[in-house]
DNA sequence: GTGGTCTAGACCACT
DNA sequence: GTGGTCTAGACCACC
């Protein structure tokens, strides 16, 4: 994985995560790697890696069973909500730097059902 | 300006300079900074600097005269070009993370609906 | 400060900032100590002190502006939330330990008004 | 057992011991552990231990019979002495942390009520 | 100067 | 083995 620079990397590490669960390639209830196992896969330290549960604990994503594990959560709809989340950021951003080079709503909406169709 | 660990510089740095001219930040005809200007602005060294005007050159986009420096070219529609080509590229790239998050077009059109009358 | 080895520091440094700010010593809106200054006063590391303000944070006591410091924050009712919730706490752990010595609801309250015309 | 550094470590185990006699977990008569033995459960020096009896001893609580070990006494009415002792102590402590949070005997006692009722 | 992040490595409690 | 806490020290961004 590359880090970008600007962003602190225990949120990246968690986004990519969030993106998991959200496409589900990780299931409700799924047992996450243990921190030092997520400090190793994504070469961080395993400080780093227990931030990024803390961070996904707190948005009520994972829980934390001591001495067992950190566990996605089996609460319904959390999946989706997670993916909807995620959907609105990528497409706030989206928007904003199509604004930047100037094109309006319109132009926006013709250019993505172009691409949609290739 | 943060780079990408992923992506060659010259490549990053060359595509910020192409969406000032997309937007219009920097009009055609306009003189870009020299090698040595583009190095101290981006901190990237002068080598990559010069590589990001070799790309832009090969594009197209601007063009190098000798002991005068380097400019962006002036034929008409260029710009627009440009613009479109950017923003292809931002679509292509939105929609295939849209997609990896499981959503289908109809989906992807709803949220950005909603997000952009916000 | 002395420090109970069962309960984590940054919440014991915590629990003693929050009395302050609910007996009024810390007023609100007022500069807390910078992290680099708790941690002296206190004795515990700077990511200790850190910490400790990550935690009022996100329980709403205080803000922290980038390179200004942490201020108690100055909405209205904060004091006298953070007061009650002391005090229930308190209560609860004093009942407790009350009833382990086998005391009743109605011995409690006997003793209690003893001791508070002493 | 979880030792605040503040307090003596012999003062510390014989309260709690204090707090078995008065809740009747321990029984009037009944033998205590040997010095050893104490100082294995605890964790603590042995001459720690000792001195625990010591006072334990000097207070009435319990005596020490050469060759055969420490006891509680059996004198009518002391466990409910030590009861009341312990519950005065708690309470002491109770209504100095309530008041130095600022609250009044009139708060102290309607909190105290609604918790008492959960 | 401030807080924010990251690394490194230690020790503990729980299972 | 797991997560939780703490220390030590480094570098960065912001003011």
């Amino acid at each position: 994985m590359n880090f970008d620079t600007s962003i602190p990397i225990y949120l990246q590490v968690g986004n990519d995560l969030k993106g998991k669960i959200a496409s589900g390639q990780i299931q409700p209830g799924e047992k996450l790697p243990s921190g030092r196992e997520l400090a190793q896969q994504y070469q961080i330290n395993p400080n780093t890696a227990a931030r990024v549960y803390q961070v996904l604990e707190q948005e009520g994503i994972c829980e934390t069973r001591r001495g067992l594990g950190t566990y996605v959560v089996e609460e319904i709809g959390m999946q989706q909500k997670v993916r909807e989340e995620m959907a609105r950021d990528l497409t706030r951003s989206f928007l904003e730097r199509m604004r930047a080079l100037g094109l309006s709503g319109e132009e926006i909406g013709k250019i993505l059902k172009e691409e949609e169709n290739r």
